[in-house]
DNA sequence: TCTATACTTCCAGAACTATAGAATTTTATT
DNA sequence: AATAAAATTCTATAGTTCTGGAAGTATAGA
C-alpha cells in the first residue's frame, strides 16, 4: 500500500459521521445495507449522507451497487486489512516484543470461540 | 476506547508527514528517538516536526521525555493497539468468515518466525 | 555569564474540508 | 406519460488545517 492510498483511507475514517458510517457497513456484513438505512441509522442528511459514503468509497472503504431505486453499500473489507497491515508494517523490526499488540488483537473475542478473528 | 480518541488518532495518521514520523518511530523502537534524529530522517523542518509530534502525542501515539538537550520520542503502541482493536470492533458480530482480514494479519512475517506478532 | 545547540510556540496567509439548501438524475409504479 | 421514491450533484458559506518565518524557552559547555 502506498503512503498516499493510507492517508486518503485514514482521512475518510478521521471524521466523526463517517467512522460511525464504517462500522455500521463493517457491522451490517459483505451484502450491505442501502443509503436509506444508514441514513436512519445513523441520523444523516442524504446529502451530507451521500458526499461521506462518497469520500469512503473513493478511499476503498466501500463499495457500492445498485438495486433497483436504492444503493447499496457495503464496507470495504480488503483495504480495511491493507490499511491495518501498513499500519502494523516494520513494527516488527528486529524486536518482537513490540509486536504484542497484535497478538493482543489477535486473541480477541473470536480466537476465544475457535474463531480466526 | 471513544469514537473522539479513535478521530483523533486517525486525523493524527492521516497526514503524510506525520505517517512517516510515526512509521520512523516504530521501527525505532520503544527507546524512541531524538527529535533532531527524526527530522534529519523525515527531512522535515524543525518547526513542522515539532508541530507534529505535538499532534501525534496528543493523539497518544507518541510519548516524550527529555534528555540533555534532546527530545526523546517513541511510538504509543498502546494506543495503536487501541485505535486497531477499535476499526475492527463488532468485525465479527455473528460472521466469522468477515474476520479473516486478522487472522491474515496475524499471520505475517513474525508469526512465520514463530513470533507472536 | 556568555554562546551554542535543541526544540517549541506564535502567527498569518493559503489551502483544504464540512455542511446544508436547492436542483438534478435514476428508477419504479400507476 | 405522470408521479413518487432514492440518491447524487451543485453551490455558497463557515470553519479547520497546513506551512514556514520569526521569536522564545531550556539545557549544556566554556
Amino acid at each position: 500500500m502506498e503512503t498516499q492510498s493510507a492517508v486518503n483511507a485514514l482521512a475518510a475514517l478521521a471524521h466523526p459521521g463517517r467512522l460511525e458510517i464504517f462500522r455500521v457497513l463493517v457491522q451490517a456484513g459483505p451484502e450491505g445495507m442501502a443509503a436509506g438505512d444508514i441514513a436512519k441509522a445513523t441520523g444523516s442528511l442524504a446529502n451530507t449522507l451521500s458526499t461521506n459514503l462518497g469520500i469512503l468509497s473513493a478511499a476503498g472503504l466501500a463499495r457500492s451497487r445498485r438495486e433497483g431505486r436504492s444503493i447499496i453499500y457495503a464496507a470495504g473489507y480488503d483495504s480495511m486489512r491493507q490499511l491495518l497491515a501498513f499500519l502494523m508494517e516494520d513494527c516488527c523490526a528486529g524486536r518482537a516484543e513490540i509486536c504484542a499488540p497484535l497478538a493482543l488483537l489477535a486473541s480477541g473475542p473470536c480466537a476465544a470461540e475457535g474463531r480466526s478473528c
